[in-house]
RNA sequence: GUGGGCGUGGCGGAAUGGCAGACGCGCUGGACUUAGGAUCCAGUGAGGAAACUCGUGGGGGUUCAAGUCCCCCCGCCCACACCA
């Protein structure tokens, strides 16, 4: 049957497969896609125009790629590729963010080293995203796991460590700096003078203000796998994301990265990125700017501070609630309430953080037998704790104002406490109540939030009372707390310090020693800090239920390497390295930069190719890449952490750049169905049929799915299985065909064919498919022929710049369907239809514009450009509507003007016989478009 | 709960406020065939013989004109989730 029926030359998948890998060869041995720097070793003639564009790059796992992975990437290099072709240096790669837990995972189920499993899978991944066809500099292309490449990890970890945050000047500076104005006592040392301070002091002064710190903090505790976790690594209801064991709340002595204090610039700057904005807005709600004021509340065992951003409610706290983690609990707790106190701290520790936080849960708390005093009633009001008041915001104290705040109501509801209104609600809400206005609170179900004139609100020196407005009544109380030394107006922020160091194996070394007094810095040319070898890479685990054990280090394990004897400067000393690594985000921190400059030994980038790829491109401009591509999973990490630590450089001198992403694109998801049978299990979703709406496998009733694709939901379906059954050319067009870039689709082979058709008509419309021959004539196209190829370049140029390769490729078809009536393709619609395919079928058009006779690969042969005047019709069909509906056509001249379209319109058989006789009152022309009449 | 996004043929999706459904899949018919799960050609929103009518989740509004703008409701997706 029928395969030698098939003509030799038609386009086929094997013929497509011997295209691309021919092409693919050529491309790797030219450099084809090798992009010149302006200094270094890849120095060359630089364009003036250039363009970076990046995808966030990949975890090189073992399970290897499924169709949804490459969307992004195909997107971007189809858009490279038309950026080539029209003038622009383009800088396009790949690397791998191969330090992590999913490679140390993998690595520890196979048994093998993790570099071992992490090279093998970045050479199957480079494989199969290889047969892409995707025009990436592979000098450039880096992981992150590479001695080369972390020694400058590390390198910029120093540079953050040795910094320290200058709030007078809104940036970090270099420690030299902090030392030296401490030592000219231009700024004033705490206890006493820096000169009298020993060498020690000194040192423990000055690493308090390092942008790098140990502190003692929560952190996510994961014994069941011996490590502690990120926030992303914990799963919704509190487990471990790979092995789902229990995460608790606990101390642990961290590395910390003052990330907080570039909290205000990491704001305001997302106002000058071009990003889109629900990643904006996340970002914002991460860092969570709130105005308010720092209160203090006076205790027999101290002051307690508290934020709030109501101090214009302060009148109305009738108690106030601590966390139960609060270090204060133990001094304020009365000894007839220590049992019940410490009960429930108890009970708060050990719950987990999913039960700890669900909202709308009844409050819970305990009185402390302590009170404070309100600072402007003078009244002692009683001090309790609850878990409603999470340590990790504010001070991890509030005063609770129950007639405004929601929760503060529903706890002095719960425990019977005493609730002051200090602002007068509107009628409407006390209509909506059906409760009788009154600012005694003891109707009221619930708090009022809202704006209303100011009552209950007086003392000797600040009076509220009758202010209408939220912001005046909070100005007036602000100046009334800084005044009397109880508070002041200030910002807090949710966003935290970033814990950065894990218990792990497969991760960067710190570059940190320590002796008796600290932790001490290495100098920069003892870098690179080398992952020792270790027998037992693996993480101890330890019993899930126990959370006091410390975490059992696995660089602990190489005790050859802990000890050191170094010489830093107090003659030679034995150190103890610091058995830390840095989490998975470190490398794609900067890792923009090192494709920059991949190979330069001296820097991490030489300051000359960073201004060229990524520097301002105008005053004011943060500079950046030019395009960065990928999901919305990573709005507030990766994005945000790479923000922070650009920002330092820049503080620093060392880059020109204020942002590392210019622009930001999130792709959508390819996902696809799956399908279950009546036991829950799953079955091949290339099995399953549809027959009259229901799905069938093997004649049984299955349950369909909608979701992610996977092995384990049989319904993977490789990039390998696409080379295989269309080739490459067709797999791109397809996956760019299906929709634009930013959505998200069901993945569906069925459709795939689609694409591969419209390959075989182009290449049948320029190529004999019996013989191979070119069968494209030099007979110039007939004018219709050329005003469409005109249009259609008009058309594809536009969909390229907006990243709209959907409408981009049914533009092309259009095109070609014309082509397949004619006898035969002309030369003159052949080459710019070839160029126009190019970036998304690059292999099939590299092919075609060799058979059109040229040695030269087109990737940077010009895009072709519209002609303005074959852009213009002669005359244009107006469609005639009569109040909104159709009812006639006229074709008009394209000069004509609106009077003379307006009187065709009206002297126009089917108008005049539909309007039969009725008057118009108007009658709109739109130029060009149509031409309505209104009766 | 709060914030954000999205609802268009059987399916994926097109449409600067201006002729809804480009392009592809599927489907129907035809061609070539001993054969078609290959390829090519034509048709294909619904109703209707046709003229025509109805159609972008539902309801209202603005406009000469609404898928598009405004208000309310319904549904789905994502993020955050007691943030003081």
């Amino acid at each position: 049957m029928a395969a030698d029926d098939v003509p030799p030359f038609r386009y086929t998948a094997a013929l497509a497969a011997d295209i691309e890998l021919r092409w693919q060869q050529r491309w790797e041995a030219d450099g084809t896609f090798n992009a010149p720097n302006p200094a270094g070793a890849l120095a060359g003639p630089v364009a003036d125009n250039k363009l970076f564009i990046m995808d966030m790059f990949p975890y090189p796992s073992g399970t290897g790629l499924h169709v949804g992975h490459p969307l992004g990437y195909i997107g971007t290099d189809v858009y490279a590729r038309y950026k080539r072709k029209t003038g622009f240096n383009v800088l396009h790669t790949l690397g791998y963010d191969s330090f992590g837990l999913p490679a140390e995972q993998y690595a520890i189920r196979t048994g093998q080293h993790p570099r071992v499993t992490t090279e093998d899978n970045v050479a199957n991944m480079r494989r199969q995203l290889g047969r892409l066809g995707l025009a990436h500099d592979n000098r450039r292309s880096v992981s992150t796991t590479d001695e080369a490449f972390y020694r400058w990890t590390q390198w910029i970890f120093l540079q953050i460590y040795n910094s320290w945050f200058d709030p007078s000047h809104g940036r970090a500076r270099p420690i030299t700096e902090l030392i030296a104005s401490f030592a000219s006592a231009e700024r004033a040392t705490p206890h006493k003078p820096w000169a009298e301070m020993s060498k020690v002091e000194q040192r423990l002064l000055i690493d308090e203000h390092r942008l790098v710190y140990v502190a003692e903090i929560p952190v996510n505790w994961c014994p069941g796998m011996g490590t502690v976790l990120a926030n992303e690594e914990v799963t919704a209801d509190g487990k471990s994301d790979i092995g789902n064991f229990p995460v608790f709340k606990r101390n642990m002595k961290q590395w910390m990265m003052r990330i907080t204090s570039y909290g205000d610039r990491l704001l305001a700057d997302l106002d000058r990125l071009d990003w889109p904005e629900p990643i904006k807005l996340m970002q914002r709600n991460w860092i969570g700017r709130s105005a308010g004021a720092r209160v203090t509340f006076d205790s027999h065992a101290g002051p307690i501070d508290v934020f709030t951003t109501r101090p214009d409610t302060l009148f109305g706290a009738t108690f106030m609630v601590l966390s139960p983690e609060h270090p204060m609990v133990d001094v304020l707790t009365a000894a007839a309430n220590a049992e019940a106190v410490a009960e429930y701290r108890k009970a708060a520790a050990t719950k987990d953080q999913f039960d700890r936080t669900a909202a709308d849960r009844e409050k819970t708390g305990v009185f402390t037998g302590s009170t404070a005093t309100n600072p402007v009633t003078g009244k002692q009001i009683p001090i309790w704790i609850a878990d409603y008041v999470l340590m990790g915001y504010g001070t991890g104290a509030i005063m609770a104002v129950p007639s405004g705040d929601e929760r503060d109501f529903s706890f002095a509801r719960q425990f019977g406490l005493p609730i002051v209104a200090t602002q007068m609600p509107p009628h409407a809400w006390f209509q909506s109540h059906q409760i009788a206005p009154s600012a005694i609170c003891d109707d009221w179900k619930e708090a009022y939030v809202g704006e209303g004139t100011y009552v209950n609100s007086s003392n000797e020196t600040l009076s509220l009372n009758g202010i209408t407005s939220v912001s005046e009544a909070k100005e007036a109380t602000n100046a009334w707390l800084e005044h009397h030394g109880h508070g002041e107006g200030t910002i807090n922020y949710r966003l935290r310090d970033w814990g950065f160091a894990r218990q792990r194996y497969w991760g960067e070394p710190f570059p940190i020693v320590w002796d008796e007094h600290g932790p001490i810095a290495l100098p920069d040319d003892m870098l690179p800090v080398l992952l020792p070898e270790v027998e037992d890479y693996a993480p101890e685990p330890i019993d899930p239920n126990d959370e006091i054990t410390d975490p059992q280090i696995p660089l602990a394990r190489a005790t050859h390497w802990t000890a050191v004897e170094l010489d830093l400067g107090d003659g030679p000393k034995t150190y103890t390295r610091d058995l830390n690594v840095m989490p998975q985000w470190a490398g794609s921190c900067w890792y923009e930069m090192r494709y920059i400059d991949p190979v330069n030994d001296q820097r991490f980038i030489d300051p000359a190719n960073e201004r060229y790829w990524m520097g301002p491109r105008a005053a004011g401009d943060v500079g950046g890449v030019d395009l960065y591509v990928g999901g919305v999973e990573h709005a507030v990490l990766h994005l945000l952490y790479s923000r922070f630590w650009h920002k330092v450089l820049y503080d620093l001198g060392h880059v020109s750049s204020e942002e590392p992403f210019h622009r930001l694109f999130n792709q959508g998801y390819i996902q696809a169905y799956a399908y279950t049978d009546d036991r829950g299990q799953y079955v091949e979703a290339e099995e399953v049929v549809e027959r009259d709406g229901k799905f069938l496998h093997n004649d049984r009733p299955v349950k369909r799915e909608y979701g992610k694709m996977g092995k384990s939901l049989k319904n993977m379906v490789t990039p390998d299985d696409m080379y295989d059954n269309y080739g490459a050319d067709t797999f791109r067009l397809y996956e760019m065909s299906t929709g634009p870039l930013d959505a998200s689709r069901p993945w569906s082979t069925r459709d795939v064919i689609g694409m591969q058709r419209f390959l075989q008509r182009l290449w049948r419309a320029m190529v004999d498919e019996e013989t191979g021959a070119c069968t494209v004539v030099d007979t110039p196209a007939d004018d219709a022929t050329r005003k469409l190829l005109h249009k259609t370049i008009h058309g594809v140029s536009e969909d390229m710049d907006a990243l709209r390769f959907n409408t981009a490729i049914a533009k092309l078809i259009e095109l070609n369907n014309s082509l397949t009536s004619l006898s035969a393709t002309p030369r003159d619609v052949a080459e710019p239809l070839v160029h126009m395919l190019s970036p998304l079928a690059p292999h099939m058009a590299e092919e075609l514009w060799a058979k059109l006779g040229y040695t030269e690969s087109l990737t940077y042969a010009a895009f072709p450009v519209a002609d303005p005047a074959l852009l213009v019709e002669n005359t244009i069909e107006y469609p005639v509507q009569i109040n909104g509906k159709v009812r006639g056509r006229i074709t008009v001249n394209a000069d004509a003007d609106g009077k003379a379209v307006e009187g065709l319109a009206m002297a126009d058989a089917k108008v005049t016989e539909a309007l039969a006789g009725a008057m118009p009152k108007k009658v709109i022309v739109v130029p060009g478009r149509m031409v309505n009449i209104v009766v």
